[in-house]
DNA sequence: GTAAAAACTGACTGACCAATCAGTCGAAAA
DNA sequence: TTTTCGACTGATTGGTCAGTCAGTTTTTAC
């Protein structure tokens, strides 16, 4: 749908209570009324995109675990890092969104909404996660707690992904130091 | 000033938009009046908290630089992080308002207000780029590019401390698997 | 002690905003 | 053809907010 999608790029661009209904309006081509007439108010409009971005990160998440072949775990994780990379600017609206205030304040007051908040964070985490497990078991990948690793390396890629964003530092020449330094943090 | 005080931890913790020139009266305890009295607009009271976060943390900064006193530079890197996250606990409010949206947007049409930003972000890259640099000398440290890898860590060390503020995960449960994981990273 | 200046007050204003609602339109059902 | 119904419209409304201003209090200077 129209409103869902240009609300979607105004909420993450501009934030929740910085755009009005009459922006939206104006942007997703439709009078006002009719966007109270599919959410009844502005905060179930957020909720609808909240649950929208988990449906589509999960899907490309599952998407990804079909397709990707790795020949050991250390080269998964590599592959994770790229992958996590590639959404992120595929799926920019979305992950910009995640990475404002306005969800984790919501998800406060919201059971559903924080729900979804962790659904999408652990998805994300665990695509690293089961990588790392993966390479502990075929030995490329040293002994270390898999999950407590796993989010040390989101916690990096995220924060690049975060510097690209804020336009202190382009993400893409970071990208092979990065895998390098992921590389000699969690190798034999 | 209370005023300062006051606007600071209300933006910080709601957000420029979120929060109402009435609530900061009422929270600092002063006339609504006299709030435009000090300054002459909201987005000015804005940049003004935002030279007072430059100020402080460059004080911290240079301090912390002063007194710092470590065998090598792999230590000092450990240092470094354990500083971090030291002083974004002392100073919550401070590094929460950095890491909203709302000083980045700001930026994007107020250059002194950019110039603000950089200047702390560099301060904050520099502690980790120095110690990289001295490690280098003294033999602790592997040869790499130290500024990228001085961003790198510093996107580490600013995502646990997100992921703490979203209540994702406690950052002093990951601290030591943070500092281990740095130290492979970088030593020779 | 007093006059001038600076600091402060809070009621007020116009702009904006989320949400409503009476009514239009076109297509499907009767 | 007429009725019904869901999608849509935009003017309207009650409320909130940033910013103003005329007047009061406090501080400073002589």
């Amino acid at each position: 749908m129209d409103i869902l999608r240009s609300a979607t790029t105004l909420f993450a661009r501009k934030g929740f209570k910085n755009t009005s209904m009459a922006e939206l309006s104006q942007v997703s081509g439709v009078a006002g009324g009719t966007i109270f007439y599919h959410f009844k108010s502005k905060e179930d409009l957020f909720f609808a995109i909240l649950a929208d971005v988990k449906d589509k990160i999960l899907t490309g998440f599952e998407q990804y675990f079909r397709e990707q072949r790795h020949e050991n775990g250390l080269k998964m994780v590599e592959g994770a890092i790229t992958f996590y990379l590639d959404i992120a600017g595929k799926m920019e609206d979305r992950f910009l969104l995640l990475q404002r205030h306005d969800p984790h304040r919501l998800a406060e007051a919201h059971p559903v909404c924080r729900q979804h908040l962790e659904t999408v964070y652990n998805c994300l985490v665990d695509i690293f996660e089961r990588a790392i497990r993966t390479g502990q078991k075929d030995g490329t990948i040293r002994k270390l707690p898999a999950r407590k690793t796993a989010l040390i390396i989101f916690s990096m890629v995220d924060g690049i992904v975060r510097l690209d964003t804020f336009k202190l530092y382009e993400a893409s020449a970071l990208y092979h130091e990065l895998v390098a330094a992921c590389r000699r943090m969690i190798r034999v």
